[in-house]
DNA sequence: TCAATTCACATACGCGACGTATGTAGAAAT
DNA sequence: ATTTCTACATACGTCGCGTATGTGAATTGA
């Protein structure tokens, strides 16, 4: 075991508070989860948050942060399996609902994230999946697929769709039954932004 | 002045506590606002507060309810009198997205509203806004003008759609342009529901 | 009309959680 | 080897929620 710098302790110990914030947030809540505890099961103190991170509000910036690159991965992942056009938006769309029914996902990213860091294309990550979003946006537009409308727009727009269409399967009592409901609006919705050949 | 019964006191101190946290609320967040601040503005304690809504979530579902019903009623006017076609189902989205630039609505409905209280869906004004969509959609369903998809996940998508748009709208520093583009996508959006001539 | 009761709200208290100020041990620097 | 620095721990003050208890005015019943 080689001896550890201190920088390495220190990223250490970020991701070790990082992963217990994101336990407890996701099963408490941010505002319910309380730091002694969150800080206790990571093996440390308050001590350690507040050096690290400033306050809890940093806690949660740096676990939305670590959330939400993963989820822009994966959807650029999964959009990119689909191809490079209109079906890699559409993957890319339902695979964002289907994480989004992700506990982790919902509540901090989705609920909380929000509420208590304010507007998602505010945040430092920049809100990966967003810009991901957009930037297929854009390419399909290039392409001729999707008519020119500004691709912000179609992005916050899909984004928030699916946000919604994802809170509404996972607290149904039929999952999976809501899930197909809901995949089938998102297409039809999805396909407004088809260019017409009119 | 009549002598007021014991009834309609009650009344009017639950009128009042509800107006000054809709006020605190607005400002301040759900989290951040003072329950002994809120009450001292409205000229009471805390002690009517929990007696007449339990505790700070059930005041926050007492403001709720009231925006919440308030909005539906505005968008259903907006709505009618823009005719009871495609039309109507456009204005009412547009009408919602735009009440959403309210800090009143942004903050404490899109919000607050769903970390604290959970699903929308699920609260006791039922919703209002997503209850009304959802009838306008399937009117337009049985006249053949909407494609025959589900109501309920339909109205789900285009609320939330408009909910990120008014985000969107509300952080951006030219709201007037941001509306626009915002507003034409969801026109774009919403055309994806309409059944094909195939 | 008057005593008894109810109730809407105020007051008082305890507890938990956040943020800060201070302490400390070990690594880094010279 | 001594000094400095720093990553964390410890200790403290404060604030806000929820509850338990008190109180005066309105209501009830005879």
């Amino acid at each position: 075991m080689a001896a550890k710098k201190r920088s390495e302790m220190m990223e250490e110990t970020r991701a070790k508070l990082i992963a217990s914030a994101r336990k407890a947030f996701a099963e408490q809540g941010f505002a319910a989860a309380s730091m002694d505890d969150l800080t206790a099961e990571a093996g440390l103190t308050r001590g350690a948050l507040y050096h690290n991170f400033g306050d809890k509000r940093g806690l949660l910036q740096a676990v939305v942060d670590q959330l939400d690159t993963e989820m822009a991965q994966r959807a650029h992942d999964i959009g990119a399996r689909a191809g490079t056009g209109w079906d890699g938006l559409l993957a890319e769309g339902v695979a964002y609902i289907e994480m989004a029914l992700e506990p982790e996902v919902q509540r901090i990213v989705l609920l909380d994230g929000p509420a208590f860091l304010g507007d998602p294309s505010q945040w430092p990550s920049q809100n990966g999946c967003l810009h991901m979003t957009r930037q297929t946006v854009e390419r399909l537009i290039a392409q001729g697929v999707v008519r020119p409308i500004d691709p912000e727009a179609a992005a916050r727009l899909l984004n928030g769709a699916a946000l919604n269409a994802a809170l509404w399967v996972a607290a149904s009592p039929d999952p999976q039954d809501v899930l197909a409901k809901a995949v089938e609006a998102f297409r039809a919705l999805a396909e407004g932004l088809l260019a017409r050949p009119s």
